[in-house]
DNA sequence: ATTGGCACTCGCCGACCTGGAGTGCCACCG
DNA sequence: CGGTGGCACTCCAGGTCGGCGAGTGCCAAT
């Protein structure tokens, strides 16, 4: 018995599903596949199929459906990557590139996968605590007001204003100055995870009377890296749930829609996925462990650059997506993303 | 014959179809609201009102449901505005005013909104070129980029890079601070549409090596100042879309996301409401004048202080929505935003 | 192992029916 | 003249029924 041809027989199932969104059956992949065998013969394989977990038959006498499994398997063994064509490509780089800032390469990114993939598009801010620092900059706003600007080399700029009323109230022109000059010199250059200690340090090279102030300062610096609440995403494409998927989901749309916007969920699971290095993951129904999302799958990339990843997108489709599609284009934005970034 | 009844009829149509979604004979008004008279009196009275345009039948058979135009009178004449509650108001004030920065401002009261309304809520980011300007910041960040940061009194913080490298490839830490300096004096405290004119003497007042240069920035400046596209805007709750408007889209919902989606869209319409100054304004199914936004209301209110709209925020639902309650809502988020924000 | 054949299962779809809610109208009344 | 009770009429919602057809599982044959 061929072993070879029940896997394509799977991957002919899921084919057909994708496009007809029906349950297929027999007669009908023997009739659109050249599988060079009858239709009882492919009975007999989609029994095994079943058998072993990876399709399914909404009812007695209906066709075959994927299950996550069997979608799994076609993702990890039967699916060939699509490649995107030069025009795409061209595209693609364009638009990027004519971005103004950070929020508006971020803003372009998650529109285009929206665009290209017809599905929801996700896109994570670069990392603060795994991005380089370009510059500290701080800014006396008067009234006892310090506003302090982080700069990392993404081109991502944070800010905080502290109330140094109780802590230093007669803030010099001279301390502030020389302090952001020195914080630079620690500072600028190095990932923001490594500078915890530094910074602890800093305090200890002024005068006793600054110290208060500088240890607000690093604080400040500190608990802005630390916010995890700071992992901002940004969505788009949720129209196109409605649109494409208006068959799949319809009464199970409001959960979709619900975790999309807990983005604590959506944080999560990136988080999780971001074990799989920069190389374009899978997560497939259950695999994402959330209820809402059981019938939808998440096609995710790291992007930031060949060593480390600084964050990571994404594109949330129905579980009968197109799996070869939507990973060509999520590799896609997320290489020439990283591209810009990097330029 | 009186036409005070027709009135409260219609009242009546509107408060019960808002509740149960279901078109409203005349059995059921008499015995949910004490009118005083007989069904057959309403029936009448149903008659004159459908004639008038503000009610129609689904089917012949079936009971009354209000128009746009139904809405529109219950509204401007019918609706008593419902108070909020002590412990409401507190807890939004509260809530509002742990908020970290401008960005954490928005963010809550956008959530907030859409958590009062049970349906989608908008609110629009404080608008630059009517907020007054606290501080201008140039940092040199080195390979010859400059970074310009406006910050306003609402705590709205743009930065934009400059490329000088043909401008002025040897950029000088004098000229530098010297230009900080003198923006400073210029433009703090100044709304920043009133800015353009004084701005564009600055050059002047430099010697000429330093012209291009403070062209440059004055018109990174002005740029900011004038993009639209800067007209941010956060959306929150359009999971209460697919939730309780369940059975009152399911079919249009995709269109109607996609307008959300479409940020022109809902900018243009803030804008058109924005002649109403700080008070709430309400647009009723077709006077939103946009297609998927047919089966829709949109309540809106500006806020950001007594003298100045600085924006707008507003709360998106079913036309058969509770417009008191809505409008409730969207005026105490506005008046307690505003309060947040000017404090 | 593959295949043609065949009996069987069931969901889908259209036809049909009936109950009930709601209306419009009319004749009547205070 | 506005309000009311009554009544005939309409038409949707929901349920039942039966036939069609797609699809299956199994078996005997190759």
């Amino acid at each position: 018995m061929s072993d070879d041809r029940r896997l394509d027989v799977l991957r002919a199932i899921v084919e057909d599903y994708v496009v007809t969104r029906e349950p297929v059956g027999s007669r009908a992949l023997v009739e659109r596949h050249s599988l060079g065998v009858s239709s009882a013969t492919i009975r007999n394989d989609m029994a095994a199929l079943e058998e072993g977990g990876y399709i399914v038959q909404p009812h007695t006498s209906a066709g075959r459906v994927p299950t996550d499994r069997g979608y799994r398997l076609f993702v990890d063994r039967l699916a060939t990557v699509k490649a995107m064509s030069s025009p795409e490509k061209r595209a693609i780089q364009a638009f990027l590139e004519d971005a103004v800032d950070l929020d508006d390469v971020v803003d372009r990114a998650v529109r285009l996968l929206a665009q290209l993939t017809q599905q929801v598009a996700v896109v994570q801010y670069p990392s603060l605590r795994r991005s380089a620092l370009r510059h500290l900059e701080l800014v006396d706003l008067g009234e006892h007001r310090l506003l302090v600007v982080i700069i990392t080399d993404t081109g991502r700029v944070e800010q905080r204003t502290l109330d140094l009323s109780t802590i230093a109230p007669a803030l010099s022109e001279e301390t502030v100055a020389l302090l952001r000059v020195r914080l630079n010199v620690v500072a600028t250059g190095r990932r923001l995870s490594e500078l915890v200690v530094p910074l602890g340090e800093l305090a200890d090279a002024f005068p006793s009377t600054d110290q208060a102030l500088v240890r607000a300062v690093v604080q400040v610096v500190e608990e802005t890296l630390a916010e995890e609440s700071e992992e901002r995403l940004v969505l788009a494409g949720t129209a196109n749930l409605a649109r494409t998927g208006a068959h799949d989901f319809t009464h199970t749309l409001g959960p979709v829609l619900e975790a999309l916007e807990e983005q604590v969920v959506l944080l999560r699971l990136l988080g999780e996925m971001a074990d799989d290095a920069a190389s374009v993951s899978v997560r497939i129904g259950r695999e994402t462990h959330h209820e809402g999302l059981v019938e939808t799958s998440f096609v995710t990339s790291g992007y930031g650059g060949e060593d480390a990843t600084l964050a990571r997108i994404g594109s949330i489709g129905p579980l009968r997506m197109d799996y070869p599609g939507t990973i060509a284009s999520v590799r896609a934005v997320a290489r020439y993303l990283s591209r810009v970034l990097a330029g």
